[in-house]
RNA sequence: GGGUAGGUACCCAAGCGGUCAACGGGGGCAGACUGUAAAUCUGCUGGCGGAAGCCUUCGAAGGUUCGAGUCCUUCCCUGCCCA
């Protein structure tokens, strides 16, 4: 493909690039360009955060050049800088290799496995001397270091920043010399560590890479990035009703973002929501159901997507029970309310039972449970549920 | 090494000898509302107990006191200034 063609498709929904002259250059220069991603081996859920940098990375791809997967197994240990500065624990090389085993049968619903190369970065940054680390963090000065948004903002906080914290760009840059990127894709805030790699090619007399940095996606909370840390994300192999429900409690503000960079509608079908939804001519609702729906087709399918939409529908919108329901066997005939909601795993502790009880949280077979000392006889299956989307179906063993 | 300011629940953060399971905010959960698990509003947010109350918690360990998150000692950790 031409490379104005190509450059026209590798801009679509980025953030910034650092610099396109060069990147025509090299599009120009080399059919298959060598792109780097880094990628973390102690997470190895892959989320649609995730996913926005495997797209880009995909449509690469397909455009005939090849993914090259770093797997910060080494800089695990360090952990990129986040602020909160807590020492990882370092990965053993068995839970490395169990995780990348997980992460890899994710990460093929997006890559194109005969296009993509793993690589680990234990394999050069394990080997470095410490003469040889030396000698490479001659390269750059504590000064330039420091300039790195979060390091800065944390010394004038008075905020510890360590030694093993401020080495992590220059491992990360690293990557990029000993791999040969000729791009590098990560989130905008990757910027610094991203620039970083490009300084160092240099210093190695290399062509630097070029770097592709994507929007970041915000996680359910509609605030946040979307981490696994916070608890926020949706990952690619979970459930189709689960991943239904977290897209549908995202906030209407990000719907037109998710369409974008989490799926693959085409942009003018996009630009109509977008459009409708400003006018208020669709209701919102309406294009996160839609919005729903194409995600779970995209990693589960166009059935399994319909049959989570109509769950939903019944569950809230009419508010039924849904089709199915999990099982929870029990011995005995008959139970307090509260050892129940405990027995079952419903709720943590007789006090939040209480609590829930007392919020009006409880269903026993659609009827609101008020009396703490409820009993529930399981003569049949009983129906329990807890607060808006927790249902268990009791039945006696 | 010296000086100085700190370390409080999931996170931030008040607290200055009893009224502290600990103000407030964030997050989380729940309720109301809604064509949404959106927005908004309200409530809850250590454990045991029906309740009264009891137990565990405020960096760690000791101590003073009838009583300590609050005072003292030692130690650990972090910031800042000086060397």
């Amino acid at each position: 493909m031409k490379s104005e063609k190509q450059l026209q498709i590798i801009k679509t929904n980025i953030a910034e690039v650092i610099s396109e002259e060069e990147l025509i250059k090299k599009l120009k220069k080399k059919k298959n360009l060598r792109i780097k991603l880094g990628i973390d081996p102690s997470a190895p859920e892959i989320h649609l955060g995730i996913s926005v940098q495997l797209r880009k990375l995909r449509q690469f791809q397909d455009l005939g050049h090849t993914a090259v997967l770093v797997v910060g197994d080494f800089t695990g240990m360090i952990g990129d800088p986040s602020g909160a500065s807590k020492t990882r624990p370092k990965l053993t090389k068995q839970q490395v290799k169990k995780n990348m085993a997980k992460y890899k049968t994710q990460i093929f619903k997006i890559l194109d496995p005969q296009r993509t190369e793993f690589t680990y970065n234990s394999k050069w940054l394990g080997a470095l001397t410490m003469y040889d680390f030396i000698e490479l963090a001659s390269k750059y000065t504590v000064a330039r270091i420091l300039e790195r948004d979060d390091f800065s903002q944390r010394l004038k906080e008075g905020l510890p920043v360590y030694m093993h914290e401020i080495i992590y760009p220059l491992c990360q840059g690293y990557d990029s010399v000993a791999i040969k990127a000729d791009v590098e894709i990560g989130g905008t805030d990757q910027k610094f560590n991203l620039l970083v790699g490009r300084e160092l090619m240099r210093e190695f007399k290399m062509v630097p890479q070029v770097i592709i940095m994507l929007p970041i996606l915000e996680g359910t909370d509609g605030v946040r990035k979307m981490s696994k840390s916070f608890d926020n994300y949706i990952g690619i192999t979970e459930s189709a009703k689960q991943m239904f429900g977290k897209v549908m409690s995202l906030p209407d503000e990000l719907i037109v973002k998710y369409f974008k960079l989490a799926t693959d509608a085409f942009p003018h079908t996009v630009e109509e929501y977008r459009t409708t939804m400003h006018e208020g001519s669709i209701n919102p609702r309406d294009a996160k159901f839609e919005l729903a729906k194409t995600i779970v087709r995209m990693y589960h399918s166009a059935k399994a997507a319909q049959k989570a939409a109509d769950e939903f529908e019944k569950v809230f919108t009419k508010k039924e029970l849904p089709k199915q329901i999990k099982e929870f066997k029990i011995k005995s005939k008959e139970l307090n309310i509260i050892d129940l909601l405990v027995k079952t795993g419903l709720m943590s502790s007789r006090g939040e039972a209480k609590r829930k009880i007392r919020e009006g949280a409880i269903d026993i077979d659609g009827k609101r449970v008020n009396d703490i000392n409820y009993i529930v006889k399981f003569k049949k299956p009983v129906i329990v549920r807890a607060g808006k989307h927790r249902f268990l179906k009791i039945v006696q063993k």
